[in-house]
DNA sequence: GTGGGCCGCCGAACCGATTCGACTTGTCGG
DNA sequence: CCGACAAGTCGAATCGGTTCGGCGGCCCAC
C-alpha cells in the first residue's frame, strides 16, 4: 500500500500519483479520477516518515511540559488541551516531551532527531536553558510565559503584574486598606518562575501607588497549603480585609478555610484573583477574577509557531494578554471599622 | 550534519559509521574512536524520519485521549502522565491524539500515516469503533479499560466491580444497612462507559448478597453536581448511613455538602470509594478508598504495548488490577438507631 | 505543411539512514 | 609458499515519498 502500488494499479507513473494528490502540476481529470478510485478502494495514505524525509519537515510540533511527577495544575492542563486542539485543527501532530528531572533525553531526541518542525515550551523560567538550547539548535519555538530577556523570542503570556495590580485597584476602590497577596510557592519564586515574580512586583507597585498596606504570602500549589496559609493570615493579620490570589491550586483550600472560620464573603472579606474561569466559577461565592484565557493562549501559541516555522527569520512576535476582570460575587465594600 | 558528513570527516564510508554506532558489525577500536570524536565535536544524531523509513518503525507510540474540550479528570491526567513517563523511560516518543468530536482526522493520521508503532487508548467504551479500526489496521494497541468483548485485545484495567463490592462489604461489616452509590453521569452510562456499568453491577450484587438496601445515584463529573447530588440524597433518603463513590471529580462537592449540612463523618455518615490516592488524601476526613494506581497502570500499558509490538501475534495479555482498600478516616461503625 | 507551444505524463535523482554482499588486508596452518 | 579464513571496510541497494527535466502528441497559426 505505497504510492508505487497505487501507480501500478492505476496504470500511471508514481510521480503522476504524487502530482494528482498534491496538485502541484496539472493532471487530466480522467487520470485523477482513476487514481482516486484506486486510493479509495485500498485506503492509501502517504507514509509520514518518507514524506518527512523528502520534504524536510515533519508536520508535527513538540510540546514540552513540566515533568510528569509534578501534578499539572488545571491551568497548565488547559494549555496542553488547547495546544493539542489547535494543532489538530492545523493538521499537525503533537509530540509530548516531559522536561526537567532526568527526562532531558526526551527533549534532546525531539530537537536533534529533527522529529518536529517547532516546539512550544511551557513553564518557562526567567533563565531557561531549554530556550538557549533551542536557539542554538535553530529550531523555531514559542514559549508560554517569557524569560528575563523576552525581546529575542516568540511568546504568549498573561500580564500577571497588570492583572494583580488591577485586583489591588479594584479592592482599593472598594475601600480596602490592608490587603494580602497569596502568591505561588517560595520554591517557584526562588527558581525564577516569572509569573510569581511579576505578580509580586505588580502587587507591590499597586499597593504603593494606592498607599495601602500589603503583604506578600507564599503558598504551595495545593489545597492543604491554601488552607494553612489562610488560617495563618487570619490569625496573625486579622486586620486584612482584602485578598488577592494568583494561586489557583490553593483556591479550594482557601475556600475551606473561609468556611471553617465562618467568615462571610464578601461582607467581611473580599477576594479577587487570577484564575482559569473554571476555577473562578467553582469557588463559592463565585470569584471576582481575571479569567486566564487558556484556550486562546494555546491557539495563539500554535499560530505564532506556524508563522515562525514559515518565516524563521522574521521579527519575533509576542502577545501579552490582559483579560478583563470578571466581577463576580467575592468582592464588596470594605467592612466599616 | 548527516551521516555522510560524519563519514567524510572521519575518512570512512557511511556504512562504517552506521556500524560503529549500532554495533551490528565489528569496527576497529581506532576507527570507532575517530568516528566518535567527530560526532562529539559536531553533535550528530540520526535523522528520525530517515531511520523510521528504513527500519519500518518509528520509535514512537500514540496516546489517544478524550477530546480536549472535555476537561480531563485527575485520574485521566494521571494516566497520561504515567504513560509519558514510562515511554520516555523506554526511549519512546509519545504522540498525543484527541479523539471523538471532530478530531478523527488526527486519529486517522496516526494510524494510516504509520506515524507510530503502537497506540494506547484511553476512555474505552463497551462498544468502541476505535478498537475496531485499530484491529483492521493491524496496529498493535493496548487499552486502558476494556470493551464488552475483552478476550481478543490487550488491556489494563481496574476491577471496578470488585472494588465497589469491597467497599459495600466494608460498610456492611461496620453495620451499615442502607447505602448509596454515587456513580458517574447518566450520559456516560448511556454511552456504554465500562467503569460506570461495572461499578453499578458490583454494587448491586454486593448489596444483594449482604441483604442491604441500596440505591444507585448518577452524578456528573464536577464538584457542583457532587454537592447537589449529596443534598438530594440527604433530603430524600435521610436513612442512608453509608456512601460509596466512584466519582472522583464530584468529591470536593460532596465534601462541601457534608460540611454545609454539618454532618459528622464518620460518626453519622461513612464514605468509601475508589479514587486516586491524591484525591482520597485531599478529602477531609481522609477518604477510605481503593487507591487507583494510575502510575502503575501507565507503566503496565506501555510494557504490554512494547511486548505486543515485539510479538504482534502473541496471545493478548490483560491486567485486571484490584488495589487494596486503604482504611482512612471516613468510615466507621453505623450510628445506633 | 510545418514549426512552435502547451498539456499530460514518465523516468530518474534525491532525502538520510540501514544492511547486504563483496573486497582488501593480514594471519595462520599445511 | 600458497590457500583458507577472519577482521575490517566499502559500495550499492533500499525504504516511500517529492520534484525536476524531458519527451511525445495534439492544436493552432503562419
Amino acid at each position: 500500500m505505497n504510492i508505487g502500488e497505487i501507480a501500478r494499479r492505476a496504470g500511471v507513473a508514481r510521480s503522476t500519483v504524487s502530482y494528482a494528490l498534491s496538485g502541484r502540476r496539472p493532471v487530466s481529470p480522467a487520470t485523477k479520477r482513476r487514481i482516486q478510485a484506486v486510493i479509495d478502494e485500498i485506503g492509501y495514505r502517504p507514509h509520514a516518515a518518507a514524506r518527512a524525509l523528502k520534504e524536510g519537515r515533519t508536520r508535527a510540533i513538540g510540546l514540552v511540559i513540566p515533568p510528569a511527577s509534578l501534578l499539572l495544575t488545571d491551568m497548565q492542563l488547559g494549555f496542553v488541551a488547547s495546544v493539542v486542539e489547535a494543532a489538530a485543527h492545523a493538521d499537525l501532530d503533537v509530540l509530548l516531551s516531559p522536561s526537567g528531572g532526568d527526562h532531558d533525553r526526551s527533549f534532546e531526541r525531539l530537537i536533534s532527531g529533527r522529529r518536529v518542525d517547532g516546539v512550544i515550551l511551557m513553564e518557562i523560567r526567567l533563565e531557561d536553558e531549554r530556550v538557549t538550547r533551542l536557539q542554538q539548535a535553530g529550531l523555531p519555538f514559542v514559549t508560554i510565559g517569557h524569560t528575563a530577556r523576552p525581546q529575542g523570542t516568540c511568546w504568549v503570556d498573561v500580564d500577571y503584574a497588570t492583572l494583580v495590580a488591577r485586583c489591588v485597584h479594584h479592592l482599593a476602590d472598594l475601600g480596602h486598606r490592608t490587603v494580602a497577596l497569596i502568591n505561588r510557592s517560595t520554591e517557584l519564586v526562588a527558581a525564577g518562575y516569572g509569573p510569581a515574580h511579576r505578580a509580586q512586583a505588580g502587587f507591590a507597585e499597586a499597593v504603593r501607588r494606592r498607599g495601602l498596606s500589603g503583604m506578600n504570602v507564599p503558598c504551595a500549589d495545593n489545597p492543604a497549603a491554601g488552607e494553612e496559609c489562610f488560617e495563618q493570615l487570619r490569625e496573625r493579620h486579622g486586620e486584612i480585609t482584602g485578598i488577592v490570589t494568583v494561586n489557583e491550586a490553593a483556591l479550594p483550600g482557601i475556600q475551606r478555610g473561609i468556611e471553617r472560620a465562618g467568615v462571610a464573603v464578601p461582607r467581611e472579606l473580599s477576594i479577587a484573583g487570577v484564575a482559569a474561569r473554571h476555577w473562578a466559577e467553582g469557588f463559592r461565592p463565585q470569584l471576582t477574577a481575571a479569567d486566564v484565557p487558556t484556550l486562546e493562549m494555546g491557539t495563539h501559541a500554535v499560530d505564532l509557531l506556524l508563522e515562525r516555522i514559515a518565516t524563521p527569520d522574521g521579527a519575533p512576535r509576542h502577545l501579552l494578554l490582559t483579560p478583563p476582570i470578571s466581577l463576580r460575587d467575592s468582592t464588596g465594600p470594605a467592612p466599616a471599622r
